[in-house]
DNA sequence: ATTGGTATACTATACAGTGAGTATACACCA
DNA sequence: TGGTGTATACTCACTGTATAGTATACCAAT
């Protein structure tokens, strides 16, 4: 075992997702999580060189989980585009029900970090939409939809708004709405090649 | 005079407006905002009984001014309601510009306070972008569009996305792509009264 | 016997909020 | 006119606690 314990820089990493999703970055401190860790600061100070690297580190570990289970509500529903992207928000309105759900921890963290454009946690964040708004590119351009881009972006937009309208609010009807029009951008894009592209203007 | 010298009160909601919304809620210290104000932090807590006091006048403040100017980029606009809509978000893009903008102040202190649901600051900002979506559903309304409150609903989502986004990535055109998701909404719900409201489902 | 991992105990600073007091100004009464 | 009471608006110096981060040392296993 290169790890004698199963657990230590596990254990800080399981309780910084814990505390800083449920109580905020700047909220919660670093004796709060080794204590929620059931060990020493120092030991967290071992495997973690600052409080900014062990944020950075707290985002980096909800990267894969939160694109994975993105791409699992996509998949396993029915029916075409739009239904499965309706699916995402479906599903997203679900998890918005449970009492420890507080939005999504990359745009508050972003939120909370504002003032801090160069913080490492920010790159992580950002890469971590761009890579959604990637696949959504990649799906919608596997299915013959008239722009992809401009569609993927839209999508991400409904997201994060419904992300945040209902942080605002604590009402998933929220979610749902964005679910609707999502279905509505997806199907006009779904429907409009006859059409030219762009509005007359 | 009431008021012996011409500030005091509104220089301490001045500073706190730029640092609060600068800086971010909880990175702000009370002492910040007396230095600032150029008082003691004494006299501050003579105006507002808490940091939680302030925290709640400095979103108030900020309430009227807000939805102002989003009432006044849609009635300057010329053209239909989709382009009227998305005057708003074109408008947006461009404050987006300036250095000092760090999205909407509303969305980050309820994405900071998050863990407060009970905060008064957060029923300021949900009472906010209640009247937002209240004003959106009149101007609906009025036009002859399908679902205006299902509408407002969308374009809410879409410019609460755009905040979102536009914070983690820093690039405005977000809020110009949102723009043209609502301009595609909205020309949708005035050109759909041929068909009936609800899909098949 | 040295390395990896952990703990106790500490430093220095920053924080929200307070105790006690001062200067000014106005209101009411003699 | 002058004196007294009271409210407003403000300051200096302070309290107790929490914060990020560290110095030093221990211990078990290679």
């Amino acid at each position: 075992m290169s790890t004698p314990s199963p657990s230590a820089k596990n254990r800080i990493l399981d309780a910084a997702n814990r505390l800083f999703y449920g109580e905020g970055i700047r909220a919660v401190s670093v004796d709060a999580i080794a204590t929620r860790a059931g060990l020493t600061k120092k030991t967290l100070y071992y495997h973690f060189k600052s409080k900014d690297d062990l944020i950075e580190a707290y985002l980096a570990s909800r990267d894969q989980p939160n694109l994975a289970l993105f791409r699992k509500w996509f998949d396993e529903a029915e029916g075409d585009l739009a239904d499965k992207a309706e699916a995402i928000f479906v599903n997203l309105a679900q998890s918005a029900r449970h009492p420890k759900w507080k939005g999504c921890g990359f745009l508050r963290t972003a939120a909370e970090l504002a003032n801090m454009p160069g913080h490492p946690a920010m790159k992580v964040g950002a890469d971590h939409k761009k890579k959604f708004e990637a696949w959504l590119c990649e799906v919608f351009g596997e299915g013959r939809t008239a722009d992809p881009d401009e569609l993927a972006r839209h999508i991400v937009l409904l997201m994060d708004g419904a992300f945040s309208t209902v942080l605002v609010h604590h009402d998933p009807a929220y979610i749902e709405s964005a679910g609707r029009a999502a279905r509505e951008v997806v199907t006009n894009a779904l429907c409009t090649p006859p059409k030219s592209k762009a509005p007359l203007r």
